[in-house]
DNA sequence: GCAATTATTTAGGGATGCCTAAAAATTAAT
DNA sequence: ATTAATTTTTAGGCATCCCTAAATAATTGC
């Protein structure tokens, strides 16, 4: 973890270079300039994701941290050449909206698994969360980006839910999983 | 450029971490360690230098600085699985060849193109130089890796190549460009 | 062997980025 | 409004990597 005190410098120093607006008590926020450099990371970072799963076959749970070293390579033009090479995707191997060059990323209008109504059909949309263990376990429990999934039923007491994969079996997931996993119902 | 005193410290530092055997006066020389880190960067570095330029579609002028950033990116399995998506390559686009992973290097037999007998066929198998002004200009006189050529005649005074590129055109190069240009003759 | 060249050390500085500990300022809550 | 909690600042440190300038070694050439 990082000091209290580093964190102040830090704010101050990244103010001081206009990256964030930042007022002392009072908190702070991106500026402009920040938000624009933090989009373009982003973009870097999932587009090197997509470069990572879908070329050079790594799962979505692995990809995350070695995009983060890649995400932070100088060249705009690799940045282009990778985007057109990866078929100029808009979205990361986790479900996330990949901003274009001008930093537009599109609205994800979706919700967690938990809020979904029972017997409505649905498909997996996104994680709220990159950690690797909960990529980890719905990799064995089958569940990827685009899949299917409609809830069977909920369980009394814990609120676990038991879901039917792809129309096909069935999988209970607890609360705590279904809360960070993003769905958008089949219209 | 960076200054003598600096370049002193920079030796203790890296003896002390044991990267190179160093005696002060005497020089140093990378150490087993040393040597190590320093093919498996090289390893990378041209592993990423076929990517650029097979994958991305970079001019061999265009992949070194960029393979400068990537070849620091840590991960071996990202190498590995690089190296299996490139389909093992055994040379760089500037015709250098990539070690292995275990850090043989294939011993590089060619000479200059200033050793190259009149008349004689060869072909380009490297550079030694990145500069990319070299490349830049190798590259408008129509002369790449594996390109076939022979030396139609040596200029007086200057020594300047006029040279027969694939048995079809004739092209004038300077002494000074030919000592950087490696080829083997053609058996 | 001595002078000239080249390398190395030392001393003092700058910048980054992080730490702890303590002091000061500010905000929030009672 | 006074206290309590939170945030910032300041001060002193550590590590990295780089600088200049001057002092000191060691190596080479003649």
């Amino acid at each position: 973890m990082t000091s209290q005190a580093s964190v102040s410098e830090m704010y101050k120093r990244l103010a001081e270079k206009e990256f964030i607006d930042y007022v002392p008590y009072q908190g702070g926020a991106l500026s402009p300039k920040g938000r624009q450099l933090a989009i373009n990371l982003i973009r870097k970072h999932r587009l090197w994701e997509v470069f990572l799963h879908e070329k050079l076959g790594f799962g979505w749970e692995e990809v995350h941290d070695i995009a983060e070293q890649l995400e932070h390579i100088n060249s705009q033009e690799l940045t282009k050449r990778l985007d057109a090479f990866l078929d100029h995707p808009s979205i990361d191997p986790h479900g996330d909206y990949i901003p274009d060059a001008e930093g537009n990323i599109p609205e994800q209008r979706a919700m967690p698994l938990t809020e979904l109504t029972i017997g409505i059909d649905a498909q997996v949309v996104g994680v709220m969360d990159s950690n690797s263990k909960l990529l980890s376990l719905l990799s064995q429990k089958g569940i990827a980006l685009g899949t299917s999934l409609c809830i069977q039923s909920i369980l009394p007491f814990d609120d676990s839910r038991i879901l039917t994969l792809n129309k096909d079996h069935s999988v209970e997931l607890s609360y705590k999983a279904c809360e960070l996993i993003l769905i958008q119902e089949k219209r």
